[in-house]
RNA sequence: GCCCCCAUCGUCUAGUGGCCCAGGACGUGGCCCUCUCAAGGCCAAAACACGAGUUCGAACCUCGUUGGGGGCACCA
């Protein structure tokens, strides 16, 4: 464990070999809380020491996607650092130094059997139901003897060389001590026959030289954590505070996503990648609160949070270590209640693209007057040309058999129309001021309910059943459309009356 | 097969031996508000996986069982 006077330095390190899903965005996110909290340092590291898996943009997409959620890190790949370079497909010589220092410490050996040798050898143990590790063969070889053969060019890796005896102890910061049987954990391979570094290695020399004091990880490393404590300790360095995230579940909680399923998601308007999120409508400030909620608890009854908030509030203590489901249902819940806290600015900022993409042309003064409105009837950003788009049609179309009111006739709804036709005419302008009380007396008079008085302006006015407010949308709309409108509806039941 | 981790309403969770015949949230059902739809408010149904033990007392501690998850590569 570091001293705490020591300063905290966390780093998210992703592998560019895919795209950024919920997981590694809430690692990120906690990495992230816990380095502002503490006015220590989130650094950015790219783990692509396997250049055979190179993934094209994967590395772009990635820190767009951390931007976007405004997971800011102080050092990485683009921005630089002290500690530096920030990927490790740069760093090869250094893990190579290393395994060379471990060599010389007899905390690690040249190996040379072939892959062909190793795959029989885990086949006859599968076989025979025995555990599938190194068999030790080159481990017995003399040093001098391996160094030898080195010199003289034959292929070989480095393997490490786990004590056989006894047991080790970790710790993890959310389960306690936990202890394993040496004698359970393989000789893994640090260095590979083309010289490059391998993962247990790279990541254990990275974050020493980069005085990371707290590794926050996923747990699909938990089972070799062990062997990264023994890899440490061979080098005699100081162990950060290893912190194990759960996994996320498929929202039925059986099992993690895979990939088709990943997939099929989209369908529903929902997925696990990051970078698909915007495009579905949803809000960074949801999302940030959402998958923070997964795992991590403020306390009995607190659920909405600011990034801010959660910076001030944010603690590794209260972190939990069992596997989370995924649950969209709440996430739209979240999107819809940080939407609702949106400036009526911001919101119509962020939604002015969705109308565009959904073929409207958009007047964005009209927008900002919409924006009131429909702020409280969308759950995504998405959601928004679907219930205000209208506004923006210079024509309606009502159905001839909705704009006859419920429990009505088509003349008696003919009429309604024809004596809020005269009614609104003679206002200067429709308003909620203006309109309300008259209409209202009016919908009394003709011994109507409300309900199927404005129902038959409403789907006259705005073509369709459901809207948001009637009178506020006429606002909006205009006196002279919606007398326009009105007359087209009167019209349209005449035809149908006669 | 071997190793490791986890276990409270359908889901996310609060709970660290008595405050709990278990609290909050999503979702579900009902009611209220109401010009429709929402939003909001109120109410309801809904859980300590099982079995032993420790203890005056256990959701909380121990052991076992069961269930779930992760890992066992010259991937990360």
């Amino acid at each position: 464990m570091k001293p705490s006077n020591q300063p905290i330095r966390v780093r998210f390190a992703p592998s560019p070999t895919g795209r950024l899903h919920l997981g590694g965005a809430r690692t990120a996110l906690y990495d992230y809380l816990l380095a502002r909290q503490m006015g220590g340092k989130f650094i950015l590291r790219i783990e692509d020491i396997d250049l055979k898996r190179f993934v094209p943009g994967a590395e772009e997409e990635l820190m767009q996607g951390l931007r976007w959620l405004g997971l800011e890190w102080d050092e990485g790949p683009d921005i630089g650092g002290s500690c530096g370079p920030y990927r490790q497909s740069e760093r090869k010589e250094i893990y190579l130094d290393h395994a060379q220092q471990l060599i010389a410490r007899d905390k690690a050996y040249y190996c040379f059997c072939t892959p062909e040798r190793l795959s029989k050898v885990r086949q006859e143990q599968q076989r025979s139901k025995s555990p599938q590790k190194y068999d030790g063969t080159c481990r017995k070889l003399d040093p001098v003897e391996a160094a030898k053969r080195v010199a003289a060019g034959e292929p070989h890796v480095i393997r490490f060389k786990t004590p056989k005896e006894g047991s080790i102890t970790v710790r993890d910061h959310l389960r306690g001590d936990i202890t394993v049987e040496n004698r359970s954990i393989d000789d893994y391979i640090l260095i590979r026959s083309d010289g490059f570094a391998l993962y247990h290695l790279a990541a254990m020399v990275d974050d020493h030289l980069m005085d990371i004091s707290h590794v926050i990880r996923g747990s699909e490393w938990l089972s070799t954590f062990p062997l990264h404590a023994h890899i440490v300790r061979a080098f005699g360095w100081q162990e950060p505070v290893w912190v194990h995230l759960s996994i996320f579940l498929k929202p039925s909680g059986k099992g993690k996503m895979s990939k088709r399923e990943s997939a099929e998601l989209i369908k529903d308007g929902y997925s696990i990648f990051v970078n698909d999120l915007e495009g579905l409508g949803y809000i960074p400030e949801a999302v940030v609160n959402w998958i923070a909620l997964m795992g991590w608890s403020y306390d009995d009854h607190t659920e909405m949070f600011s990034l801010d908030d959660m910076i001030e509030k944010f603690s590794l203590e209260r972190l939990n270590p069992a596997p989370a489901a995924i649950n969209f249902t709440k996430f739209d819940h979240f999107n819809g209640l940080h939407i609702r806290n949106l400036s009526t600015q911001d919101l119509c900022k962020r939604v002015l693209p969705f109308f565009k993409s959904a073929g409207y042309q958009v007047d964005e003064k009209i927008l900002l007057e919409i924006i009131p409105i429909i702020q409280q009837r969308i759950t995504t950003l998405d959601d928004a040309p679907v219930v205000g788009g209208f506004f923006f049609e210079d024509t309606v179309h009502p159905k001839t058999e909705e704009l006859i009111g419920a429990k009505m006739t088509a003349k008696e709804s003919a009429d309604a129309l024809q004596v809020a036709y005269d009614l609104l005419s003679k206002l200067p302008v429709i308003n909620i001021d203006t309109a309300e009380i008259p209409l209202r007396v009016l919908a009394d008079q003709l011994h109507l309910k409300a309900g199927q008085f404005f129902g038959i302006l409403r789907v006259a006015v705005t073509g369709r059943t459901v809207s948001p407010p009637l009178i506020e949308s006429m606002a909006i709309i205009g006196k002279e459309k919606v007398l326009e409108r009105i007359i087209y509806g009167i019209k349209m039941l005449e035809k149908m009356a006669t």
